[in-house]
DNA sequence: GCCAACGTTGGC
DNA sequence: GCCAACGTTGGC
């Protein structure tokens, strides 16, 4: 089993917003990054799980965990020319970006900021923490994983 | 295939 | 608002 971490701006969809939806599922669409995109089609298996990170916000934190509940497919709001971030050049027989489908499985009890993060030695070498990253799907070790939702209260 | 220009991300 | 980092684009 593989672990995760899922950016999110919350003003854009937040972990609350997740909790929100149907069987507290929603797929992670939008992501227009091959790397990431690798990550969700080819190494994302059912089972996975993740730590839900809010971005762009004061401070930045991580909020809760996920599970991943779908094999990686193709994101339909490519082919939507109204969506956010439509791709008319992808072909729907060949299509360029995927998704996975993301449950919510807990939300901490309390937030762990990315400050918090940088003074605990533990978590030095998270992706994450690394300059100038800038993925918003990434993988993350299994300690690392273990360790935020300890912090979390989880 | 190189690389300059440009756009985006996202912490600060 | 600034800017570092980095991905993408497109001319050559």
């Amino acid at each position: 089993m593989k672990y995760w971490l899922f950016k999110s701006e919350p003003n854009c969809f937040s972990y609350d917003d997740l909790l929100k939806c149907k069987n507290q599922t929603e797929p992670w669409d939008g992501v227009r990054n091959y790397q990431a995109r690798n990550f969700m089609r080819d190494e994302m298996r059912v089972g996975d799980l993740g730590i839900f990170y809010h971005s762009n916000c004061k401070p930045p934190h991580a909020i809760g965990l996920l599970e991943i509940v779908s094999a990686g497919r193709p994101d339909p709001t490519q082919f939507d020319p109204f969506s956010e971030h439509p791709d008319l050049t992808a072909d729907p027989k060949n299509p360029r970006w995927f998704l996975v489908d993301v449950r919510a499985r807990g939300k901490f009890r309390r937030p762990v900021s990315l400050s918090e993060m940088r003074e605990i030695p533990d978590l030095s070498d998270m992706k994450l923490l690394s300059r100038g990253n800038r993925l918003s799907v990434m993988p993350i070790e299994k300690k690392h994983f273990e360790l935020l939702k300890k912090l979390g209260g989880l």
